[in-house]
DNA sequence: GATGCTTACCCAATCGATTGGGTTGTTGGA
DNA sequence: TCCAACAACCCAATCGATTGGGTAAGCATC
């Protein structure tokens, strides 16, 4: 519990050394390894004598000092978009917690989705010298990703992929299909899309496994049933506004690639005397705690929030060990619920 | 751009000493201190060539090192009970924002407001020497905050507030009573209080705000009419049960601490066939971006998340520079929306 | 009795930046 | 002409942990 000496600084290694009449080294070699006595470094009575001592004083490795030698911080940097947005801010609990038991601590700042942003705070993680990147921002075209290859920095993708990088995500086209077939199979025939920002593989992976799904079932979408918005509240609602002015008769389902959006169009709905379950099914997508809990419960497709920050630490791990890493889906499910049943 | 030398090693002080042939603490002293030459340092044409070679190799100085040094990491870490409580990620915006500004970077971790986390949080953040920390997770009882104080750890509290400690928060006593004045004009006699966790801060003066405004305007507030509860959606539907099955008549209106919890309510109403802003009022807390896009536009006090986490930030600082600093409250205003107009 | 192998350590350089205390060379004033 | 004052630098220790290379003692083997 006490971690200061006498004359009020932490303790160090060579603290503990002098205490006992050892080298450094010695201590070091024995904290830093394990619970075996690492290289045959010390007998098992010293072993057991220094971590009792560094225990008794609380001692707790400078990770500067440690860090400046081995050129490794154990530091991994999170870039999302915003953490105001629920989705990322759960894949983060998954990525804090996932990394803190494999030591590592996380970083995180929000870019806006704004090109000039992801760069300066790609370069404040890399002057901080993180071991290695989780992006959670990542735009299709992918030309940050392009530079951070070219400047060798290690990283993988969470929640949005682009294809030839490493990621962790959602099965979105599979997510996309489950609502076709849910809406198709409740006998809906005039649909549209609320299928937010194209340059997020979320939004186009939904949209197309969607839009695919459905015209293989035999469906028609006509262009305009398809309407890109942001992935807030107010951007779902425009979206809908959009789709009830512009077209007659109304659609008698929304496929909101996003709860947000989702409640947003709900909003509009109402607005325009429409009753949603009854005149209009929508269904969102994340399963947000919100969904199930609304006046009017939300259908929305579950995707495996946690696991997919989680994941994208076990393959960060696994890039900076040398290995090779494949991109990784987690398989999503569907939440009916009184929105669209 | 380019931060690599021939041989793949970051740029460092020394590189930029050896090839202009001066020594690297002139090199240090020259862009260490702002664009004035520090202390006779260098002559004004060095400098200038230091700077421009600093800027052409993307020197970017290793804080590890620095750290090691100096003591100190520009690193403020936050602490939070979650991030997926939108009001808090958003006050992490703030404080993300100001910390750049200032220099610092910041470290998030979430301690879902479980003591024994919280311990284990805040000792992970001092073990990455951060120079000091931002406490979102305080309880009332301030038990994790005596410990702090007795470790001679600077830090504030952001969001809750707890008596003797540095904090930004909203004044939410004022916002209690901006509910009461709101709801008692409106000719409500018979209302609820969703309250919140009792060891909040914010639970606790927004409820006592609106109480003691309600009795001295006249009113009664019955034991029973105010009921605890978490702060999610969840939490705010069971409150909402709670009131609607415990008492005859029911309220006419409901004051719930916290957006997400209002919005539980509403879905409780709804359940029991009751309209939001006909039949009973609701009115929330934080007025977060969802308020006004729900279905039925709900009614909040609008507290100002970004710069109470930007303040927070700046009370941190100084108190890093030596100062002493008092808590600030910064001031709600109340937003009528058709669920309670 | 020499050699080789363990065991249990120690030594010293190193990572990169910072900083208190020099050391030159030049200039101005007395 | 000499000294003080200053400008413009250099030197070396330091922060705390890590790590490649020792070394000395003890034992077994041939």
């Amino acid at each position: 519990m006490k971690e200061i000496t006498a004359d009020g600084r932490t303790v160090t290694l060579k603290d503990l050394a002098n205490e006992l009449g050892i080298h450094p080294s010695t201590v070091s070699r024995i904290l830093h390894s394990g619970s075996d006595v690492a290289r045959g470094a010390a007998s098992v009575a010293t072993a057991e004598r220094v971590r009792d001592l560094a225990r008794k004083r609380g001692y707790s490795p400078n990770p500067q000092a440690a860090g400046l030698r081995t050129r490794r911080t154990r530091l991994m940097g999170v870039i999302v978009p915003r953490l105001s947005d629920l989705v990322l801010a759960i894949m983060y609990e998954g990525i804090e917690e996932a990394a803190a038991e494999l030591g590592y601590s996380t970083f995180v700042m929000n870019s806006r989705d704004d090109p000039e942003e992801q760069r300066r705070k790609t370069d404040t993680m890399l002057a901080r010298r993180v071991d290695g990147l989780i992006i959670g921002d990542a735009h299709l075209d992918g030309s940050q990703l392009r530079e951070l290859t070219a400047r060798k920095v290690p990283f993988v993708l969470v929640n949005r992929r682009v294809p030839g990088y490493p990621s962790a995500t959602c099965d979105d086209v599979l997510g996309g299909q489950l609502v076709a077939d849910h809406l198709w199979s409740k006998g809906h025939r005039n649909v549209a899309v609320i299928a937010g920002e194209p340059y997020a593989s979320t939004a186009v992976d939904r949209t197309a496994g969607f839009v695919d799904r459905w015209q293989s079932l035999g469906g028609k979408i006509p262009r305009e049933a398809v309407v890109w918005s942001r992935f807030d509240t107010a951007g779902g609602r425009e979206a809908a506004e959009t789709i009830l002015t512009g077209r007659n008769p109304y659609p008698t389902a929304l496929f909101a690639v996003n709860d947000f959006a989702a409640i947003g169009a709900m909003g509009a709905l109402r607005s325009h005397g429409l009753t949603v379950g009854e005149d209009v099914s929508v269904v969102g997508f994340n399963d947000t705690s919100l969904a199930a809990e609304l006046p009017i419960p939300l259908s929305s497709v579950r995707s495996p929030m946690l696991d997919i920050g989680r994941t994208a630490v076990q393959l960060l791990k696994r890039l900076l060990d040398g290995e090779i890493v494949e991109p990784v889906r987690l398989e999503p499910t569907l939440c009916v619920r009184e929105s669209s049943a």
